[in-house]
RNA sequence: GUCCCCAUCGUCUAGUGGCCUAGGACUCCGCCCUUUCAAGGCGGCAGCACGGGUUCGAAUCCCGUUGGGGGCACCA
């Protein structure tokens, strides 16, 4: 039997982080069997529904580059993949476990169910469902306070459940004896659990994988395979991934929950990719930089860790400067433009110019960044023509001092004169001005140049700087700069 | 509260009874390179939660304690 795996978005909101790691997991492993990996959207929790999630998610993935095999956007043998799609294939079943005697209709309504709830918290009892529709009709349960119209079928937990079953990651699992949970909701939509229980089985997946947090549900699950006879699959429970306090990865403590962050920051969906295969996993080679083909190949579940691991952003950083460098500069002039879009440095289109620019900028700054984001501020000066060293405060009421302005006026002289242009013979002009003639120290004579030019005390390579500048508006900065220090 | 899951440097991890004086990576710190900042190279700080067993031998196996996490919905 072929290997089917499949991850099952909520379209609730921005795609999580989550998803994507259990995507990549599902599809390393579906890749290395040569099995498939299916996007199944859950889309049953009406209230909770946002318009235009669903596309976030297929676009989040794409760009991760996690290709499925089937889903609601591309079809397959076995659609629907949307769960709202879906509605008539729940009722049976639900109905036949009714008819079967294994579950049973409920009208309480939700007033009563948090009622009861809070009286068994406050009695320190365990929370469950107290069955008083149990083997009761419409009618005589009509007479009962806490009646609502409309019914929900709950499932009828017996004595003795099974509550061990065997995980890829863990090994024997124990969990919970479960309460009489809902299946069918009054609404006529099914819960997670006989949803994900019926698709799973018509969808022909032989491998759940999911996060810890389900560990729990996971006994309703089986139920409800035994009860409607269909072989139980196998379940990986995977890790959760944490917050720096080590709760679950959470929108609030953490902004590296949702996917489109990540774009936004300029992170490389090689980068994050990489990333998430090393947290909870590892290669046998012991590999830190690896491809996604390198995971599938030699994939093992035996390799997953039972912890859950915090999402530590220092590490992902690391690991994008490594991709940023790795870029053909082309590539990197090309995933550049958005965020120095972003930033008002370039125009929608960019002009020719200024892709000449960028272009030109690129070998420059590629080893200075660890994400895109931080390129705006880096390359600001090539890019702005109004342009004055006081954007840094601090470092300028440092270094403009007045006994600068010579040497700034001796080095703009110079270059004045000089009849080459570039990198080389500027650096070799500026030597001789200031270090050999003036006797200044490198580090002195450069710092107050470079704000000048660069408007920051840090910069890329500052005589490539002005090379790329060009000759007058290097003058022009050197110039101005003088003038301020001198004026006040 | 209750049930379940888990426990190696600050973080991500290697480790499946002797190869461990516990290895690597990130972060941090130093040095080198250098016009700044990076990148790169070299080096350093830092860990088996605790207590009992089992064993000739325990980071590795068992029990307990402590700590952390998750579940306990007509949300997934």
């Amino acid at each position: 039997m072929s290997v089917r795996v499949r991850v099952a978005p909520s379209p609730t909101g921005d795609p999580h982080v989550g998803t994507a790691y259990m995507a990549l997991f599902d599809l390393a492993f579906a890749r290395q069997q040569g099995g498939q990996f299916v996007i199944r959207i859950e889309d049953t929790d009406r209230a909770r529904l946002q318009a235009g999630s669903e596309q976030q998610v297929y676009d989040m993935l794409r760009w991760l580059g996690l290709q499925w095999d089937e889903g609601p956007d591309r079809g397959g043998p076995f659609g629907p993949y949307r769960q709202s799609e879906r509605l008539d294939t729940y009722r049976p079943h639900a109905e036949q476990l009714v008819a079967d005697g294994h579950a049973y209709y409920c009208w309480c309504s939700g007033a009563r169910l948090a009622a009861m709830r809070e009286e068994q918290q406050r009695a320190k009892l365990p929370t469950g469902y107290d069955r008083l529709c149990l083997g009761k009709t419409r009618d005589e349960r009509a007479s009962l306070p806490g009646f609502q119209e409309m019914s929900v079928i709950r499932m009828l937990v017996p004595e003795d459940p099974p509550l061990t079953f065997p995980d890829i990651i863990r090994g024997d699992v124990s969990a919970p004896r479960p309460d009489d949970q809902v299946i069918l909701k009054a609404d006529g939509f099914p819960t997670y659990h006989l949803a994900v229980v019926v698709d799973d089985h018509l969808m022909g997946i032989t491998h759940v994988v999911r996060g810890e947090e389900w560990i729990s549900s996971t006994p309703k699950h089986l139920l409800l395979f035994d009860w409607l006879g269909w072989e139980r699959p196998a379940f990986a429970h995977m890790p959760l991934l944490r917050n720096l306090d080590k709760s679950k990865i959470s929108k609030r403590k953490n902004p590296a929950t949702r996917l489109t962050w990540f774009v936004e920051q300029g992170y490389l969906p090689e980068a994050l990719l990489n990333f998430l295969g090393l947290l909870g996993y590892s290669l046998p080679s012991g590999e830190e930089i690896f491809t996604f083909e390198e995971m599938s190949a030699t994939f093992d579940w035996s390799r997953v860790n039972t912890v859950g691991p915090v999402f530590d952003l220092d590490k992902l950083g690391w690991l994008n400067g490594h991709y940023i460098r790795e870029l053909a500069e082309e590539d990197f002039a090309r995933r550049s433009v958005p965020h120095l879009q972003r930033a008002g440095l370039l125009a929608d289109p960019p002009t020719p110019n200024d892709l000449a620019t960028l272009h030109a900028v690129v070998p420059l700054v590629q080893t200075r960044i660890a994400k895109l984001s931080e390129l705006p501020d880096l390359v600001r000066f090539v890019f702005v023509d109004d342009f004055d060293f006081a954007l840094d405060p601090a470092a300028s009421a440092k270094t403009m001092v007045a006994e600068v302005a010579p040497w700034l006026a001796a080095a703009a002289d110079a270059l004045e004169a000089l009849p080459d242009w570039s990198a080389i013979a500027i650096e070799e002009s500026l030597k001789s001005v200031l270090v050999e003639g003036l006797g200044l120290k490198p580090r002195q004579a450069f710092a107050p140049v470079r704000l000048a030019v660069t408007g920051g005390p840090v910069s890329p390579p500052l005589y490539e700087s002005m090379e790329l500048l060009g000759r007058e508006r290097t003058l022009a900065r050197l110039r101005s700069a003088v003038g301020d220090i001198r004026g006040g």
